[in-house]
RNA sequence: GGUCCAGUAGCUCAGUUGGAUAGAGCAACAGCCUUCUAAGCUGUGGGUCACAGGUUCGAAUCCUGUCUGGAUCACCA
């Protein structure tokens, strides 16, 4: 790009006027300040020390050197250390016909490589989705898009935690107090139901507490020998033992759960191309570990169990089976880890995972480095912050959970009264509305927990701060959808939106503005390293559309005298809405035609 | 207590490799609808970038220390 052209232009001229050799990594580009005269600014701080002359002098013979050498540097002026550099329109207006036809703007084609496999969602079977879950499968699925866009070979995976004491808490709820409840008999979605006989049990576990307390029994020997507890216990021995009837019953419970999830990952947009079970890898890890022990890089203590020793990184001792041979979270982990390694050959294991597990992955890496697996390092945890409400964190016990399925029914419903009020959906079949009202509701949720930096914590007030005005889904859906009105109203004008724009059409401020921001596209996409955020893309396409809404509220298009100006500026707009359209797609946000 | 993460306007958040006078939105106030959609645009006010040192031409950004908030350090998952 014009960046490369110009950082090359400027080291060659340097080493000429200065009689010097100089790195290429001195010439530093960015953007200049909207107050300045320029397109590109070069910073000539890091120069004066080579061409040893004070930093206008050094700036100015520099930018006379690149006016006369480069062709598309039409003018440039000095602000002490600051090269500012005024670039032709005809370098914009070539920039804009090379890259104005292509459908899928900035994205790469997939290549034939290794696969990416990044994993999200994984929910426990015995309690619905909620907001939590939300800032995973966004990010997760903004994730494997955007890696996709950069040509990735992208697998999307969930784990689902399907069995453990929890679950057999749920199916003994529903055995003792259920009646042979099902999803249709209690119309119910599945997972909302099994989640239901969970919070019984807790309920009714804590009574018998209670009870038991009542009679004189130590609170901590109450909760230890609760018989509800023993039971479930019982229960889930009985399900490893592989007894038919509760697996029978666990299939059945499990059976409604998914089939609640599926709708909510429906609405919500995201799909997976596999889905791994707990209860088919939870027995993986114990070969490793054996293996492990054998080579002497783990070792067993006295009562049976096996540790790897961590010291010599700053860290403890972990445990990783337990005195009864039993596997714990971290055994499962390396196990699933290889299992899915040796799936999939893959090339780069993403987790998406919430940063309270922060330190249980850098044991991850660790131990598989000590157990002589090369790979480890291809595993990335994305870390994410939690959701927190105004009224402080989300408690399950205390019933400030928000669920996912009433989440994205209120935002539908806000969206709704919104667009009713303001008149948007007249002319709306009934259909139509109810298809926008989805795409602004989901838009602004969407938009909303993506546009934030994923590593930290957020703020999400249900009430007040998913809006629909300023830095939201909605306002961005709102600018496409008025463009594309635009172009429709330009057609039945009689304008040809695809003629041919003459190279010598000179670009207003305004015009030049979008172009530049638009010229960075490209770019952002592109990821390296740890910055596999989204909240990239959502700010960048943000800082378009509101350069957009200024172009638009300044020219009126379709007012204009000289046909070739409107052409042009209907293709700068039309431009800009497949770049929005496209960098929308990234956060899994459609943009509607109209609105 | 150890480790990791965060702290930017009243609120919610941006801030690229260290670069010019730190930016948006919300909220407040003042304007703009006979043009293409006012879910918009323009303007005003609002800052000790948690604090203190250091590195250098230059620090919200890098280093050290302190404070505050969060997470984590289980024979739980």
């Amino acid at each position: 790009m014009i960046e490369q052209l110009i950082i090359e232009g400027a080291q060659k001229g340097f080493n000429k006027i200065f009689e010097t050799e100089v790195n290429q990594n001195l010439f530093q580009l960015q953007k200049t300040l909207k107050e300045f005269e320029g397109d590109v600014t070069l910073v000539v701080f890091p120069l004066l020390r080579f061409s040893k002359k004070n930093p206008e002098q050094t700036a100015t013979m520099l930018g006379e050197y690149l006016q006369e050498n480069l062709a598309f540097v039409e003018k440039f002026n000095v602000i002490k250390g600051f090269l500012n550099l005024v670039i032709a329109d005809q370098y914009w207006m070539n920039f804009f016909r090379e890259n104005k036809s292509e459908a899928e703007f900035g994205f790469a084609k997939a290549k034939d490589e290794l696969p990416t496999v990044i994993e999200f969602s994984s929910p426990n079977t015995n309690k619905p989705l909620h907001l939590g879950h939300i800032r995973n499968n966004l990010l997760g699925s903004s994730v494997a898009n955007i890696l996709r866009a950069n040509g990735k070979n992208v697998q999307r995976v969930n784990l689902v935690n399907d069995r453990g004491i929890h679950i057999c808490k749920s199916m003994l709820a529903w055995q003792e107090w259920g009646e042979g409840a099902t999803p249709q008999t209690a119309g119910k979605k599945g997972d909302k139901l099994v989640g239901d006989y969970y919070v019984l049990f807790d309920k009714k576990n804590k009574e018998a507490i209670a009870d038991l307390a009542s009679k004189g029994i130590a609170k901590e020997e109450a909760e230890k020998t609760s018989p509800l507890l023993l039971q479930a216990q019982q229960m889930l021995k009985a399900w490893e033992d592989g007894n038919t009837e509760i697996r029978a019953l666990w299939e059945r419970m499990n059976q409604w759960v998914y089939d609640g999830f599926d709708k909510t990952y429906e609405r919500l947009g995201i799909a997976f191309e596999k889905i791994y079970y707990e209860s088919e890898t939870y027995l993986l890890g114990k070969a490793i570990v054996e293996e492990g022990l054998g080579k002497g890089v783990l070792f067993k203590k006295e009562n049976g169990s096996v540790w790897a020793d961590l010291s010599d990184e700053g860290l403890d001792e972990k445990l990783l089976l337990r005195a009864d041979g039993t596997s714990v979270y971290m055994t499962q982990d390396l196990g699933t880890a290889k299992l899915r390694k040796d799936d999939y050959n893959a090339d780069k294991l993403i987790y998406v995972v919430g940063n309270e597990q922060n330190y249980h992955f850098d044991v991850l890496k660790l131990i598989l480095k000590k157990l002589g697996y090369s790979w480890a390092d291809i595993i990335y945890h994305l870390s994410y912050g939690m959701v927190e409400l105004p009224q402080g964190k989300m408690k399950s016990r205390e019933g400030t959970v928000v669920d996912a399925d009433d989440l994205m029914e209120e935002m539908f419903q806000t969206a709704k009264k919104m667009t009713t009020d303001l008149g948007k959906v007249n002319d709306f079949s009934e259909e139509e509305a109810a298809q926008l009202f989805e795409m602004v509701g989901l838009g602004a949720l969407k938009y909303f927990i993506l546009r934030v930096d994923p590593k930290k914590n957020m703020m999400f007030n249900p009430e007040e701060s998913v809006d629909f005005t300023g830095n939201t889904g909605p306002f961005i859906q709102y600018t496409h959808a008025r463009i594309k009105s635009l172009l429709r109203k330009a057609a039945e004008k009689g304008h040809n939106v695809d003629a041919n724009i003459d190279a010598s059409y000179a670009l207003l401020p305004k015009e030049k503005e979008i172009l530049k921001v638009m010229a960075e596209y490209p770019d952002i996409v592109k990821l390296a390293g740890d910055t596999y955020s989204p909240a990239h893309i959502a700010n960048y396409v943000y800082e378009l559309v509101k350069e957009y809404n200024q172009f638009y509220q300044e020219v009126p298009i379709l007012k204009d005298e000289n046909e070739q100006n409107i052409v042009f500026r209907l293709q700068l707009s039309a431009f800009c809405a497949q770049i929005i359209k496209s960098g929308m797609g990234l956060l899994g946000i459609q943009v509607p035609e109209r609105m």
